[in-house]
DNA sequence: ATATATTGATAACCGATGCGCATGAATTTC
DNA sequence: GAAATTCATGCGCATCGGTTATCAATATAT
């Protein structure tokens, strides 16, 4: 005896047992009276018993039927339960959206974006792992990471990177180093002057050494620091100028520095997000996604 | 979104998500392989998700299909325990069966069968109510109680009366009060004699009336008593004689009494089982119905 | 490197199924 | 006794799920 009924049929059977007619079962189920009837003679032909005793002028349960209907109950309501967890997940209000980044854009970028976030997707649990460009490819490769905030990376077969903010270069001193005026400054404004660089292996370190290279000029990089943090106070002790991102500017600390735009060349540090190729993300993680957008697009 | 997936489909997902090849779910499921791969696109058309990452060499669940699977695991157990419930409900091994039966009927028919149905269907609960006609078959008429054992009832129309064994009267008497001989008797035994009757409302005592005005005998009813424990001492006390359906002999205590058939006329007393008309039975009250007629085969 | 084999997707076709409409049969109500 | 109510049935139709045959893509072998 194979019992194989549908939800449907299920939810059907039950609309009858709680009305007790076939045509009120049938308005409340959304169909027919003759096809709640036929539904109903087929489960009774699948158990091999009565449901329902009926004559033209009332419908009493069996004990199958009252057995079924507490059978059924409980069942209908575990699928619904369930129907509705996948919902939720399906439309991105619960799950894990982990996220592995680099620490200068999970300050700028990240953070007000896992905020925003939060606001509108409570039950989403969000795991953030900052760690240097390396580290962050790996964890999405390896799929600990469901992406990645980084610097454009060469390009990767397992990986896909989409672009969400090009971050443009500035000087940045203390106020009173300066130049006058207002408008950006061309990147022969560090010639002469001692100019505080990155570690060689930085990615901000390659744009700067790329932009004096396209320029033309020779400025001699000095100290060669690992973190923006130890930056900070060295240009505001001023030990020297240097050129960053905008966007990477409150990571220097607060000792009123100022920021002016460069040009000739315009550098641009590509930022984006890389997920793994061939991979359909969880909907939690689209949703994470748009606002990463939405928010990369009001920092433009 | 309205998720309405059958079994059948959380099925087929779940020999998909367990064995990571089209091909072989397909087998384990026992159907061909497009038909899975159809199954899949249209799990997928109504999620709007993917559920796998598939390419010709490999199939991956995305994170959606991972929270599918985890709730379709469970969903699917409970689904086969409830078939599972219901089966074991349907084949009759499962459940209730409560008995309405008068005690005379109880001792020496409904004991025994419970006896025997109870090794064959361990887990159904059976209860017995004993009372006299009336109550039995009020309780049969009122669904207390399932099946009513009991004499042959006045036909009514929301009852159904079955026979099932015809109990033949017979002459009790202490041995040394029996007339000679092995062979049935006369009601004419009687003639002459004192007889201990039952009460006047009793099915006993009104058979046993129709006995003697059948045989045109005039024989003086003596104590009425309402109870046969009653009757067996006063019978073994040499109060007189009676006359009884023989399957009543064990319930008159243990005095060594004698059963003698009786004849000219022969009497019965009819004995069967009451249900509600029109109103299907649980399947395990089938089956102890079988198991009362199969009794009283034996008993025959 | 080219051929072969494996695997999932697609096309075409077909029988079964489920549904609605119209109608029938039985029973209660006026 | 006629009308109304209620469940069952007959019939036609659209849909669905299934199979076979075949295609497209990729890994493997020669």
């Amino acid at each position: 005896m194979r019992m194989n009924f549908t939800p449907q049929q299920l939810t059907a059977f039950l609309h009858l047992a709680r009305s007790g007619s076939f045509g009120e079962a049938a308005r409340r189920h959304g169909v027919s009276q003759p096809a709640l009837s036929r539904t109903i003679q087929q489960m009774e032909a699948a158990l091999g018993r009565r449901l329902f005793d009926r004559t033209t002028r009332s419908v009493v349960p069996t004990p199958t039927g009252l057995e079924l209907r507490r059978i059924a109950e409980t069942l209908v309501a575990e699928f619904d339960s369930a129907a509705d967890d996948l919902a939720r997940f399906v439309e991105g209000r619960s799950g894990r959206v982990a996220v592995a980044a680099l620490p200068s854009i999970a300050a700028v970028l990240l953070a007000p974006a896992i905020a925003r976030f939060r606001e509108r997707h409570p039950e989403v649990e969000v795991a953030v792992l900052d760690g240097l460009s390396g580290p962050v490819l790996d964890a999405v490769a390896a799929g600990g990471a469901d992406l990645g905030l980084t610097i454009r990376p060469p390009a990767q077969a397992t990986l896909v990177y989409r672009p969400l903010l090009a971050d443009e270069f500035g000087l940045v001193c203390r106020p009173e180093d300066a130049p006058a005026g207002e408008g950006p400054l061309p990147w022969s404004v560090f010639e002469g002057r001692p100019f505080v660089a990155m570690a060689p292996a930085s990615s901000v370190r390659q744009m700067t050494d790329a932009a004096f290279l396209q320029a033309g000029l020779a400025v001699p990089p000095l100290y060669g620091c690992a973190f923006l943090g130890t930056v900070g106070p060295m240009v505001a002790a001023g030990l020297g100028l240097t050129a960053l991102p905008r966007l990477t500017l409150p990571l220097l600390g607060s000792f009123g520095l100022v920021w002016r735009r460069l040009e000739r060349p315009v550098m641009r540090r590509p930022m984006g997000v890389v997920t793994r190729a061939g991979r359909s993300p969880a909907p939690a993680v689209l949703a994470f996604l748009a606002e990463l957008e939405r928010q990369a697009k009001a920092m433009r």
